[in-house]
DNA sequence: TTTAGCACTCAAGATATTAGAGTGCTAACA
DNA sequence: TGTTAGCACTCTAATATCTTGAGTGCTAAA
């Protein structure tokens, strides 16, 4: 086990080398002010540490960096909360306060305002509408043979999608389809629509409809297209800034991976609930091995409705970072169930 | 003026130069089939080229790379029409064959498929809805005091926009207002909604509606707020393959460039009508003068609905980005008559 | 247990060396 | 007069060499 002056010494290394992404030497730790003895004596303690796997050294005489177990030590144990500056907290009331009604501002907003604060990358996956109902569908058609399909969900969400009209169609049949399907779909949960469908609505078009294969065929089509979750991300470029990415590589390759977008939420929707912390290689993405992830999660009642996460270096501001997180996704839960 | 002799060499160093990015010497030149002078003769013609400005070396003793000059010159005078491979061709189609319906679709799909042939990057700007109609409005409640509107056009593009309701509103209030709105703009063009709105419509309201004041500035809100043209990209990772942009820091200010919406969109929107070439200090922005940009224009009927473009470097296929955008922004404006 | 002292290591920056690609110029040639 | 061979010259890029300074590990003394 670590003792009491090795931890010091191991935050010291951690919190200096956040700052500054420079290896950090025992002469440097001792002129620290909690630091009461020689550089030789540190010196010794960092030879335990990095024997122990905290820390490592770049070459055989460098100062030494941490290592990933040191981070996760760090993060498990030895964060220390932190104390967001009056200016940080004004910067993110700010984004809230003002009149906002539609969900994607705000989910814009706070991957906005995310990756100002922090200047790494933000990515904010969209709500998965668990309880969400449908609200209203409505379908108006353009052409003779085209129409589109809009459908409003309970939280204020609105999403459309065009079809084929069947040629048997006429403009009164779908005018009576609209209103079959309000009748039975409206109140049902988003995610319930499909069965619902299969169920009930084919009965009630069984009765109805001359050509039900058809109508059917192309209902599934405008209701149940698979709705792609939607992925927020801002501050793309902030990645650059960070010098232990100043090569095109790695910047590539990380940005190519960010803009798999189902492959970005497919993480973000696996993490599990409350605060998670991925560093380095514990990340399941290749090209994420040089970086942390911190996810959070917020909810509208008791359902999780979707992510927010930050991307950076490794050597990230760990308790800045998680401290911001907590502040938004709550700020977040609050605003949704306002609407509620 | 330049000789024929010279307008040969120029070419080749052009050809050249955008296949391997290296500067070529007189040697070279001269080993080429259509050349039947040695590297002595050439090395003369090249000294006039760059005399008149239309090459560069990098240093004293370095072969020749074009100039902007260079470039001008080639994509006005020199360019060969460019014979696009079958499979390019086949590529093409592909994306406009499956049925597609829905307007973003397709330019999404554009974008991908022009930066998948290019390795540059795509940009399109959506189009500017001038002819395009009012189909219908719809106001759907979500609260008491909130609601959604939803405009879709002509097109069957689908915009909505969310809202308070003033207290003084009841929702049968809401239903009535409604109509009376499809009453009288159904059918006006989108532009002139906002002039409609402010005459006949503001006449209509006055006389029905109690609270005239919040009724209309509402609405306003509701229908007229500005709405962003929508600016779709792919492929942004692109640059960093090109050699020229091996230096962070050009990436940089390129990628900060990219995600100012609002000059990108300025950009496309101020390009003139037909196919035009802006090479390196040609452009206007700053972080572009490494770059080289083409447009192309596509409309409905003889109205313009938008722009798609390539962004890459200096050195670019000229030839063959020119006859893919053209083909493209035919296939579009074929595509959106065939929906009118 | 702590610390001073010292030899040792390594990265990074500065400087020198070399090889090769390419030029410009001159003089000869067709 | 246009073309070319030849040669001295230039500059880059790669490689090797040297130097400096930060930092370590180990030992012996306090």
């Amino acid at each position: 086990m670590l003792t009491e002056r090795q931890i010091q010494v191991l935050q010291v290394i951690i919190d200096e080398f956040i700052q500054t992404a420079q290896p950090i030497g025992s002469r440097a730790i001792a002129k620290k002010e909690d630091i009461p003895y020689s550089p030789a004596t540190i010196r010794n303690e960092m030879a335990d540490l990095e024997e122990s796997g905290f820390i490592e050294k770049t070459h055989t005489s460098s100062g030494r960096v941490p290592s990933e177990k040191g981070y996760r030590f760090y993060v498990d144990h030895l964060m220390s909360p932190f104390r967001l500056s009056n200016q940080d907290m004004t910067t993110i009331h700010q984004t809230f306060e003002r009149e906002m009604l539609e969900f994607e501002r705000v989910v814009q907003k706070s991957a906005r305002v995310l990756s100002d604060l922090t200047n790494y990358t933000s990515i904010i996956l969209g709500p998965q509408v668990f309880e969400t109902t449908l609200k209203q569908i409505q379908i108006i058609s353009l052409t003779d043979y085209t129409a589109v399909a809009i459908l409003v969900t309970s939280t204020g969400h609105v999403e459309h999608r065009h079809f084929n009209v069947p040629s048997t169609m006429q403009s009164s049949d779908l005018e009576k389809l609209v209103n079959i399907l309000n009748d039975r779909l409206v109140g049902v949960p988003i995610i319930k629509l499909q069965q619902k469908l299969y169920g009930e609505v084919a009965q009630m078009l069984k009765r109805y409809s001359s050509d039900f294969e058809t109508t059917y065929s192309f209902l599934k089509d405008a209701l149940l297209e698979q709705q792609p979750v939607k992925l927020y991300m801002d501050g793309k470029t902030n990645i650059m800034l960070q010098p232990e990415f100043h090569d095109i590589h790695k910047i590539q390759s990380l940005y190519t991976i960010m803009e798999k977008e189902d492959e970005m939420a497919h993480l973000l929707r696996t993490s599990g609930k409350g605060i998670k912390v991925s560093i380095g290689q514990e990340n399941q993405l290749d090209a994420m091995q040089d970086c942390s992830l911190i996810t959070a999660t917020y909810s509208l009642g008791e359902e999780q409705l979707g992510t927010i996460a930050l991307l950076g270096p490794t050597r990230m501001e760990y308790s800045r970072v998680v401290t911001l997180l907590n502040v938004l996704s709550k700020r977040l839960t609050n605003t949704f169930d306002s609407w509620h």
